[in-house]
Order: structure tokens, then C-alpha cells, then sequence
DNA sequence: TCGTATTGGTTGAAAATGTAACTAACAAGC
DNA sequence: GCTTGTTAGTTACATTTTCAACCAATACGA
């Protein structure tokens, strides 16, 4: 039929955003998941905390690009299976800091080694001026 | 702290992936969601039907890439809002031809005219070097 | 210092999603 | 014909996500 009306689903940027990051996503998710359980916003906490050492929730949100709520129940989780434990600041005991416990930060190890692997075997198909593009691009993206 | 082992999560595909398509993917919601109140699942199922003309839910579901419980409830929720109709197909009686209606031609005669128009603002940021090779590189991460 | 606004974070209910089980129609083998 | 397997699509149920309301601590201004 092809109604053409200069509109081309197969070029258009969020769509292929999406499904791009819905395939990388979903396959590398099988890592947090099948070994740790997590959903993916526990995973993003954890990393963060790895990554970056001791937050706040909202230090978490804020970097994260995570809302509140799921910031909460990620953080619930992940105490619950005791990867993080929480402090109350004494300066403002609205805050706590988050820190991982040693089997926190043993599973940010495994997983960012695993990450960094995979992330080296989806980059090894492009060139490394594409690959320079592509990273430029997305992060220009994400800015908005 | 900077536990630096290596792992850059700045710079991790799948987050750079997800969080660049979220961003563009917010944004162009307001559109679909505002006016006529549709999920993302519609707006695929929508402008796959509007672009590629009458097509069953499993065409849809391969072309879209979307769970065939997804394409169910969008072609549901797009029939009880007149923007679609079926028709069961002789030749096999479990499949349904879908198509739009006028209405649904119209949303979608609309929202694409958004949709091209909201892409070429996004590409504008980039040369035209880089809008190939982002392009390119996106399919070939889809085609996974 | 009292009232009001703001901020950090949690919670409950409603909406959306994913998974698996299901129905109905067809297809192939006997 | 009858049995078995497969495919198109729906539905039920559990898990996640979203949204708005909420609590407690702090900040601000009169």
C-alpha cells in the first residue's frame, strides 16, 4: 500500500531508539536477573552506589534519571537482600545515606565486569569513528 | 570514591540506549497520549497499520516487534475508539484483516505529520555524517 | 515562634506489562 | 473419519509501573 506520505517508520529516531535499547537492554538484563533477581532500576542503584560510592536517594534519582517511587522501591529491595544499608545524616535526618554492604559491592563487581564485557562485544561491530558517533550522539540525546 | 575498575557506566550502550530513547520517547508521547489519549502499543499499532495498509495482528506483532499480548489490547483498545475495524479472513478463520477507519486514518494522517516533523527537529542537532551513521548504527543494534 | 511552603522519601490504588494457560481454526498423518 | 501438532489470538493472574496523596523534617517569612 505504502501511503506515502514522506513519513518513514524505519528511520524514525525514538522508534529506533527504543528498539535498539530494548534489545540491549533485554539481553543484558538476563545477567542481573537470572543471577540476582533484580529489576532493572535495582540494578541502575547499584551501580550508581558502585560506581560512584555512597548517595542519597535523591543523589540516586537525580543521576539515575530515576523517579522517586521506583528510586524507593529499588532501594527497599535491594536493603531486603541486604546489598545496601542506609544511615540517617545527622545534618538533615530527612536524608540517608546509602552505601553497599561487602555483598553489594561483590555483586556490583560481578555484574560491571559482566557489563563491560558485553558492552566491548556489542561495540566490536562498529568501527571506532562510528563507534565515537554513536556515543556523542546518544549522550547529546539524553541532555534534553 | 571512583572505585575506577574500569566500568564506565557514562558510557555503557544499553544505558546510553535507554536513557536517550526515553528521553526522545517522553517527549514525543505528549502527542499521542494528549490528543487521543493512546498508548504507546496503540501509536505502533496505529502507524504500522497507516503506513503498510491492512495487515493481521501477527504481521503487526513481527513489523513492530511487539508481544502479541500488547498488539491484542492495542487493537482492542483501538476498536473500542472506532479507530480500526476487523474483518475475519475466509481463507483462515482465525485471522482478522485489520484497517483503519476513517477516524483512524485521520490520527494517523496527523500524528505522523507530528512524528516527521518532531524527527527532523531531533536530527537537526546532528551533521549529516553523524544522522547516517546513527541511523545505520541503531538498525544494525535492532537487528540483533 | 508560629504558620506556610518545600523537600526527602514512602505508600496505596489504578494502570500497564509479562507469563502462562487457554480457545478456536487449521494441517498432517494415519 | 480421528488423533496430534501448530498457529492466531484472547484471557487470567502476578508483577511492575505510575500517579497522587501522604508523613516527617527543614526552611522561610511575618
Amino acid at each position: 500500500m505504502d501511503t506515502d506520505d514522506g513519513f518513514e517508520i524505519g528511520t524514525f529516531l525514538p522508534y529506533l531508539l527504543n528498539q535498539a535499547g530494548e534489545a540491549a537492554g533485554q539481553e543484558f538484563q538476563r545477567y542481573y536477573k537470572d543471577r540476582y533477581g533484580m529489576l532493572r532500576s535495582e540494578w541502575r542503584v547499584l551501580f550508581h552506589l558502585g560506581r560512584f560510592g555512597d548517595l542519597t536517594a535523591r543523589q540516586i534519582c537525580d543521576r539515575a534519571r530515576l523517579h522517586k517511587t521506583k528510586t524507593s522501591r529499588a532501594v527497599a529491595a535491594l536493603e531486603r537482600r541486604r546489598f545496601l544499608k542506609r544511615a540517617v545524616m545527622a545534618q538533615d535526618r530527612r536524608q540517608e545515606q546509602l552505601s553497599l554492604t561487602a555483598a553489594g559491592q561483590a555483586a556490583y563487581k560481578d555484574l560491571a565486569g559482566i557489563a563491560a564485557a558485553f558492552d566491548a562485544r556489542l561495540m566490536a561491530q562498529f568501527s571506532a569513528q562510528e563507534q565515537k558517533t554513536l556515543r556523542a550522539c546518544l549522550q547529546r540525546l539524553m541532555a534534553r
